[in-house]
DNA sequence: CTACCGATTGACT
DNA sequence: GTCAATCGGTAGA
């Protein structure tokens, strides 16, 4: 399946969350494909989130996110890695965090990655998803739109793309905790929590 | 240089 | 539910 281009990355960073649901986010290496349906994401989104790492202005850290649509913005969190997608457009800083997969490629190379063998503890989380498709830091700010990361496939159709919208995870309070923009698929039993 | 702290996870009560 | 691990980003002296 061709991978989804510049375009689907350049809208605002909500619509882009709620439309990678249910699509497949593709890791190639030399080890073999491993990859997943998108069943969890949050939106950053530019004006009034003072959650998003880029309500600072522009750091060393964060500038991917100043940069061009359809590019990872990776970051380390404690231990673990996360992997956003920068979407809208260069100069005004929004991405979309992956915060869950259904696990379907390379289940015995992600389970060796992460060293544990159910299927729900594989991607059930932002940490979780890296370690599972060995996304760090050598990827930060590479395109999203081909080898040897990308996403690819139609949004799921009818029930199962029941969406719910809830607030983001992991944030205080003064951080935009209580803001609309988390979305994961309803009847997931991937999601990271409910 | 130091001090603080986090878009997390896993182990434990 | 609680809590520690562990490290690099950021601000400030």
């Amino acid at each position: 399946m061709e991978p989804l281009s510049r375009s689907f990355f350049a809208r605002d960073a909500v619509t882009v969350a709620r439309d990678l649901l249910g699509r497949k986010l593709v890791r190639i290496c030399g080890e073999g494909m491993a990859a997943g349906l998108i069943v969890e994401t949050e939106a950053y989104v530019a004006e009034g989130d003072p959650g998003n790492h880029a309500a600072i202005g522009l750091t060393a850290r964060n500038s991917p996110m100043f940069g061009p649509p359809g590019h990872a913005y990776v970051y380390r969190v404690h231990l673990s890695f996360c992997l956003n997608l920068v979407t809208a457009e260069e100069g005004r800083p929004e991405a979309a965090l992956i915060r869950a997969l259904e696990p379907t490629d390379g289940l015995e190379l992600m389970r060796r990655r992460r060293g544990r063998d159910s299927l729900k503890e594989l991607c059930s989380g932002p940490g979780k998803l890296c370690q599972a498709l060995a996304i760090d830091l050598a990827l930060n700010r590479a395109a999203v739109m081909e080898p040897p990361l990308f996403v690819t496939g139609q949004p799921e159709a009818g029930a199962a793309s029941e969406i719910v919208v809830t607030t983001r995870i992991g944030l205080r309070p003064e951080r935009g905790a209580h803001l609309p923009l988390r979305f994961y698929l309803a009847r997931s039993p991937y999601v990271s929590r409910r």
